[in-house]
DNA sequence: AGCGGCCGTCACCGTACTGTCACCAGCGGG
DNA sequence: CCCGCTGGTGACAGTACGGTGACGGCCGCT
């Protein structure tokens, strides 16, 4: 776990830096705010422990610049403050968990940990090819970065076939996997839905028909 | 927000749904840490306020039980008992938070509001999307830098789509995150929510649909 | 008790989608 | 060179999905 202590009084620093590594996590420690925002503009840190008062850029500001930026880290923030007014504020602002000074460091140990448990999400796939992407999650589908307008059966072909790059997939085949299974066997839907999808992606081609075959996308 | 609140003292477990739904959360209430673990399998509830003293499972087993499960629910416990090595022990045991009775109102939801917040992907604390801005902590709406009036049901669909940004977001989703488990699953009332959001949001719209798919915001 | 806001239900409407059909085009084989 | 077959295209219409407005029950507040 990637950690990184951001705390100006420089002997508290250097402790819960020690006591972090002894519990086996990557520590590195800056003392003040604009240092904290450089490392992990480099770095993807897991946690992070965030004094409040900090000299350049306070806790507060870096606590919400990481938020803007979307840096997957989590917060702790440390502070002097033990007003409830405070502590509200502080976790409102984007602080994922809140420590009063003085503190217990096993307890500062068991927060990080809890809050380095779970990494992030992992990052919904998203089918390319050539210069057609298609995101399964935001269910769009851009061309040369310009966002394509598709139905929902057009969708659900070109995800089909972009998800079998440069495998042939036969009408029969896109009949199982995209329609339900009350469609006539005998529809001729498949080649105008096709027919659709190809006008609205546009020139050059991204399917190409396999006589006999079926269609094939990408590869 | 989903949140399940686990406590045997009814008064109490009362008091918590009404006050936390005052806020805009989706909140069922179970009195014993069996009926916990039931709903638990059921529904993906975002955060769990859970009374360490419990009937038939205790809060330990229930939290130690989820953790297992690999169930995504943040855990803020609530005790009795104040000492530190108590509420080291409950960290490390999986819970995400602690709170020892008694406790201030506005503490509990400013934590529970936290947790949530860690659910997803980490969220700035105010939430935007072109002119739109959203603060959970004031639980206020700007359009423009005009406030908009929003009541709690459309407030938590506007911040649950806000905080995945150009995701599609399913009335399904919605329903499991937003309303509570009383809802009826055929129920009509996500569209006319949306309607009513979209009405007051007013023009340009900021909320899109996606047809068979569900809505989508910014991004 | 009365009132007002919230929100769930219902009925109705407009429209985008999609399946059908008729016809056309291209390719290959005889 | 022509015929037949496979696939593409354009028009049309039924439908299901989403939007909208009205209504009413419930709950909290005064």
């Amino acid at each position: 776990m990637r950690v990184l202590v951001v705390e100006d009084h420089e002997l508290l620093a250097r402790t819960i830096g020690a006591g972090l590594r002894r519990e086996g996590m990557a520590v590195d420690v800056v003392t003040d705010g604009g240092q904290a925002l450089e490392r992990m503009d480099l770095t993807p840190y897991d946690v992070l422990v965030l004094d409040r008062d900090l000299p350049t850029v306070s806790g507060d500001d870096v606590c919400r610049r990481a938020g803007e930026l979307g840096l997957p880290a989590r917060v702790l923030m440390l502070t002097a403050a033990a007003t409830l007014a405070e502590r509200v504020h502080g976790l409102d602002l984007g602080a994922d968990d809140y420590l009063t000074k003085p503190f217990d460091f096993p307890e500062l140990v068991a927060r990080v940990r809890a809050l380095g448990r779970r990494s992030g999400p992992p990052v919904p796939p998203v089918l390319r090819s050539a210069d057609v992407e298609l995101d399964p999650a935001r269910r769009t589908v851009t061309r040369a970065g310009r966002p394509v307008a598709l139905s929902p059966k057009e969708f659900a072909v070109l995800a089909h076939l972009l998800a079998r790059p440069g495998q042939v997939v036969s009408a029969e085949d896109l009949l199982d996997h995209v329609w339900d299974e009350a469609t006539n066997p005998f529809t001729t839907t498949v080649k105008t839905t096709l027919g659709r999808l190809r006008a609205k992606l546009g020139d050059p081609p991204i399917i190409a028909t396999v006589r006999e075959g079926g269609y094939r996308a990408g590869g």
